[in-house]
DNA sequence: CTATAATTGATTGAGTTCAATTAAATTGAT
DNA sequence: ATCAATTTAATTGAACTCAATCAATTATAG
């Protein structure tokens, strides 16, 4: 046996490489049907919190998806430019912004619900693999929350 | 029960948001004992495989990493800045470029050594929960390669 | 009321990521 | 041997990510 205390930094002992490199892979099987309806892989998950909610501040957007406003105020300009999304200061506290799904929004999601099915198929794991996923994951999320 | 065709594109029904999420959280665990040791994840990953092989081409660095040239050109540039690597055209294959670890670049290891367990710690997985998220991981990342 | 603290979004700068392109070198088929 | 196809790195451009900082506003303490 061949085992050293530099056994910890070898890259197939890693788990935090392996969840790096699987994210980026899957983000990426999304591109191709994305591209047809001219989103990024972030445009799309901040569309899917407005296809929910309708209206909802910059701030709460953010800590839906685990992103700061430096990543989430061109995201949403952008989103703003193509039409999907307006933007407006609140009257009662300034402070904050308020994001609001547009008709032409609301109208998007219907080219985009096929892709789920599409990208699902895509990464092939059975119906259990993906439910210990998702725990596995939502364990590490809600960690992470806390400090 | 409220089921809709829309059902599947609820955040909470993703399994790529909460990888790609997570991904990004557990990276910044890393990023003050990083930060220590002046390394980013991306160049962090890469000196593992450096302390791995000691010398690799560009092109095999890539696959281990599942990075493309226009990432791993300036992670290298700036690694071969710090001193911990040298690059060098091949001899008898001048398309491709070889990375060399130096000295500096080994003596690194020992301090990156005690890395893995203090953020393994925050994660704070079990040890079944680990070896599950492992497997599935490596099963996504095999799919990848594939097409 | 006033000063301090906390909240919120925007901005900035460095680094990452990747598709597309370019340039150089090698390989393979004829 | 020659030319087309392939391989390899580098470059470029657009977008994302995040820490740090800033400015404006609101909340709280005294």
């Amino acid at each position: 046996m061949s085992n050293s205390k530099y056994d910890v930094l070898k890259l197939e002992n890693q788990l935090c490489f392996p969840l790096y490199a699987a994210a980026r892979e899957v983000v990426k099987q999304y591109r191709p049907y994305l591209d047809a309806i001219d989103l990024t892989y972030t445009q799309y998950i901040t569309m899917m919190v407005m296809w929910e909610e309708k209206e909802i501040t910059v701030k709460a957007l953010g800590e839906k998806l685990f992103l700061d406003s430096g990543t989430m105020t061109p995201v949403l300009k952008s989103l703003e430019t193509k039409g999907y999304v307006t933007r407006k200061r609140s009257t009662t506290d300034e402070r904050s912004v308020s994001v609001f799904l547009t008709d032409s929004g609301e109208a998007l999601k219907e080219k985009a619900v096929d892709i789920p099915a599409k990208v699902a198929g895509c990464v092939g794991l059975t119906a259990e693999e993906g439910l210990q996923l998702y725990k596995i994951l939502y364990k590490i999320l809600s960690k992470e929350g806390e400090e």
